[in-house]
DNA sequence: GCTATATTTGAACGTGCGTTCAAATATAGC
DNA sequence: GCTATATTTGAACGCACGTTCAAATATAGC
């Protein structure tokens, strides 16, 4: 489709710089002039393309999205009734993991995204709720079944525990490199997966093994 | 100071209406006009009290940081070098979670505002860093006196999972209520304390206690 | 190769932005 | 009560914003 010359179409080219520089700055720090700069298009190119910013915003956000809850949702799958909490962690938070860690940056530039919007009481209802619910349902259905005494509530906060932690350490802010002296990186993916499953999995047993 | 009948002196309407505004759509979604307008105050009255735009985010985050980083400094210096990690994390979280969901809209909004510059890079070093980095690293020392075997990147990043934990936590996104379909409720303060303390305890023994 | 559709171009629209400034007014020290 | 300083006013500055549109160009179906 493309001419053979050139690396993407123009929508993808208007969605990758898009991605960039919402990463950055957020969905008001950044201007359609800038993104349509960095993309080398026309100005008008993302109002034809995607009908406005925020319909722009939606598809940067939508784009992987799909990708992150298939995949989500077939490890989950491929996970017996009877497996344990850190093997339900593990499919939750491994694609995601991985994907911004491993999967260039366009994908450490997502999570950056993701993180500025599960943060902001303004996107979400409109946009983590209607993106990332159905998968977190399944998730917190499975947690039920491996903790079946489990307070109701106990299950949706340790869940929303995890949302914090996860979203915040995928950003890579670099808070933990300032604060440690670089000691800690947030770009290590080995660093992080030793680390971040135990200590979710434990919070998960503390507050879901039953004690009243 | 003040005229007996006003409420409150310029630059503190300025910092309310600007803090309320910015908790909603972040630095670059607020314009002086809005704040200025809610304040009903004059558009060039921010720029005099408080230099720009980005004078005035920065005393917004200061005013309360200060208060927050005394409470959690005493709160700390409280506690006995035998104190239990469950102890150190109440001290740490303590003021922030009874501040923000008892100390009025202010420090709700508060809350909001630092939850959204705590996830995004471009304010983790100026702003970040440099206000509540020196706390940090008292917390971080008193876990160190508590877990003496445990590993120096283990007690760091149990402080990363912590910090989003509770900065996504406290900015009432409404995610939660919304999930679980008004089961939990992001506001209720006895649900979150009962509950976050223990998990990230639990976290926290996982990682820190020694278990290579 | 012609035609119908899809895409790109380049310019303009009205609006709101952060900041600045001289003039007007209020406040505090003596 | 006068004077020096602090604060407030109201207007303007140049610039960038998201969006729109008719014209130009490229693409695909037959």
């Amino acid at each position: 489709m493309n001419k053979k010359t050139d690396k993407a179409s123009t929508p993808q080219r208007i969605l990758d710089s898009a991605e960039a520089l919402f990463a950055e700055s957020g969905y008001d720090g950044v201007s359609l002039r800038m993104i349509t700069k960095l993309a080398g298009v026309e100005l008008a190119l993302p109002n034809y393309h995607f009908g406005s910013k925020l319909g722009l915003f939606r598809a940067v956000i939508q784009r992987r999205s799909v990708i992150l809850n298939n995949e989500r949702m077939e490890a989950l799958n491929a996970l017996s009734d009877r497996a344990e909490i850190e093997d339900l962690i593990e499919a939750f938070i491994g694609p995601f993991l991985r994907r911004s860690l491993f999967g260039g940056e366009g994908w450490r530039d997502y999570a950056r995204v993701v993180a500025q919007i599960a943060n902001s009481p303004r996107w979400t209802s409109e946009i983590m709720s209607a993106e990332f619910d159905p998968v977190a349902i399944e998730f917190i259905r499975r947690v039920r079944v491996r903790f079946p005494v489990a307070k109701t509530e106990d299950v949706y906060w340790s869940f929303h525990f995890l949302l914090g932690a996860m979203t915040m350490t995928f950003a890579q802010t670099g808070r933990i490199d300032l604060l440690s002296g670089d000691t800690c990186h947030g770009s290590d993916l080995s660093e992080i997966h030793l680390r971040m499953v135990p200590f979710l999995s434990a919070g998960f047993c503390r507050l879901c093994k039953g004690s009243t």
